[in-house]
DNA sequence: TCAAAAGTGTTCTTATTACACCCATGG
DNA sequence: CCATGGGTGTAATAAGAACACTTTTGA
C-alpha cells in the first residue's frame, strides 16, 4: 500500500464568491476577518477544510459558519495556489461561486468573520490574498453561464417586472441592450409566466410583474434545447 | 502569526488531460502506472506536488516526467477532492487540460509510467481513480471553448486540408456539419492562409492546404473580435 | 473507367439590429 | 400638469440551414 506520507502535504482551504443583486448593482459576498494573516481586512468568506469532506461540502459548510447562508448551490472556480499566496505558507484554495437573492439570506457573523457584507464589484481590489483574482475568474463564469442558462432568476425576487431582468443581464454582461428587443427576445423564450399583479406605489406607470416558468424551461431543457438567452 | 500546523494537511497531485487528434479522431493521452495504487492499471498522467512550485508548474513538470511532453499550455480543469477518491488516503488532485498535435511529440517511459500511449476518448471508462470523470470535465471545457478560440489548429499539423479542420470540429462538437456551410464560415473569418501546395499522392482529387493566420488572428481580437466559429 | 474525396452557389428561413412615441401613475 | 419609467411594432440587414452535382486524382 502506497505511504501518503512520503509526500508533501498542504492545507487546504475552499473560498466562495457569492454574488447578489441589489438595488439595480451587481454584489460580492465579502467577510471581515478576525484572524491574522490580513486580519480587519476585507476577504472572500472561506476557511480549511476538514477530513472526511468532500470539497465542495467544506464550501457550504463554510460559507454557513461564516456568514449564516446555507442552501445554495455552489459551482466550482477552479483551484489557486500559488507558493506564496498565504503569507504564512503554502496553502491551496479551492473557490466555489453562487448566486442568490440578497434578500432571502440573513448575514451572520462568525467567530471566523467579524461581519459579512454585500459589496459592489467595483470595490474588490485590496482583498485578502489572491482574492481579487479569485473574483475576477467567479465573474467571468458567470458572465459566461448567464448567457446560456436561466441562472439570472436566482438573482431576483419570485416576482419581478422585465426591467428588473434587464437591468440584471446588463449588469452581469456590461453591455446595454434595446429594451424592446430584450422583451422580444425573453418572452419568445416561453420561459416567464406573465402574472395578473402588477407594481404598486410607484411614481410611474406600475410594470407588470412575471415569474419564471422553471417547469416549462426544464421541459424545454428536457427536449434538447439551448437557452442562449443573448 | 498563523500557525498552518493547526490545520488538516492533505496530499495535493496535479492530473493532466492532453487532447490530441490523429487518423480523424480524438484522442487522450494515458499512462500505464507502475505504482500502488491502480498498478498495471491505464491513468491520467499525473504525479504529486512539490514545494515552492505552482500548480500549472507542477503540472508541466508532472506532464514532461511521465510522458516526455513539454512546453504546453496548460488550462486548469479544477479540483477533485471526494474523501475516498485515492485508496489509500487523502490526496485532492487539480486537473489541467491542453490540446497538441500528437505528431510533434514522442512519448517517453518513465519510472512513474512504464508507457504513455494515445487512447481513443470512448475507451477512457475504467482508467484509475475518478480519471474517467476528470476527462468528462475536461472534454466538456474543451467543446466550449473551441467553440468561441480557434484552439483547434494546436491539434492539426501546420498545413492542413478544410476536410481535415471539419472532422476535427465535428470530432469535439460531437455533430455533423454541412461542407459548404462550413466552409464558407470559416473562410469568412479571414484566419486561414491558403498554400499553393496541394495534397499529394492521394487516390482522389488532392484537396488544397491551408495555414491558421495566426497574425491576423491577434489583430482582429486585438479589435475586440469575438471568434465563435459555430 | 471506377472509386473516393474535393470543390462549389443559390434559395429560403430565421434571427438581429435600429429606432421613437404614447401610456399610466404618484406627487 | 409634470416627471418618471412602462410598454409597444416595423422595416432592413445579416446569419443560418438545406441541398446535389462536377472535378481531379490514383489505382
Amino acid at each position: 500500500m502506497l505511504d501518503l506520507n512520503k509526500y508533501l502535504k498542504v492545507v487546504v482551504t475552499v473560498d466562495n464568491v457569492i454574488f447578489g443583486f441589489d438595488e439595480a448593482e451587481l454584489k460580492v459576498l465579502l467577510i471581515k476577518r478576525t484572524e491574522d494573516p490580513y486580519e480587519n481586512q476585507w476577504a472572500l468568506p472561506g476557511y480549511f477544510i476538514s477530513d472526511n469532506e468532500d470539497l465542495v461540502d467544506a464550501a457550504k459548510r463554510v460559507l454557513a459558519e461564516t456568514t449564516g447562508i446555507e442552501n445554495v448551490y455552489l459551482e466550482q472556480v477552479g483551484s489557486f495556489g500559488a507558493p506564496m499566496r498565504h503569507p504564512s505558507g503554502r496553502v491551496v484554495t479551492v473557490a466555489y461561486y453562487s448566486i442568490i437573492n440578497i434578500k432571502d439570506f440573513k448575514l451572520q457573523a462568525s467567530s471566523i468573520a467579524e461581519k459579512a457584507e454585500w459589496a459592489s464589484l467595483q470595490r474588490i481590489s485590496n482583498l485578502a490574498f489572491d482574492h481579487e483574482e479569485i473574483c475576477k475568474k467567479a465573474f467571468k463564469l458567470l458572465k459566461n453561464k448567464i448567457k446560456i442558462e436561466p441562472i439570472g432568476f436566482g438573482l431576483l425576487p419570485p416576482k419581478f417586472s422585465l426591467t428588473s431582468l434587464q437591468i440584471l443581464y446588463e449588469s452581469i454582461l456590461e453591455i446595454k441592450l434595446d429594451k424592446r428587443n430584450f422583451r422580444k427576445k425573453i418572452l419568445k423564450k416561453n420561459i416567464l409566466i406573465e402574472l395578473e399583479e402588477s407594481q404598486k406605489d410607484v411614481p410611474h406607470r406600475p410594470a407588470k410583474l412575471y415569474s419564471f416558468n422553471r417547469k416549462n424551461y426544464e421541459k424545454l431543457l428536457a427536449s434538447g434545447y439551448s437557452l442562449d438567452i443573448l
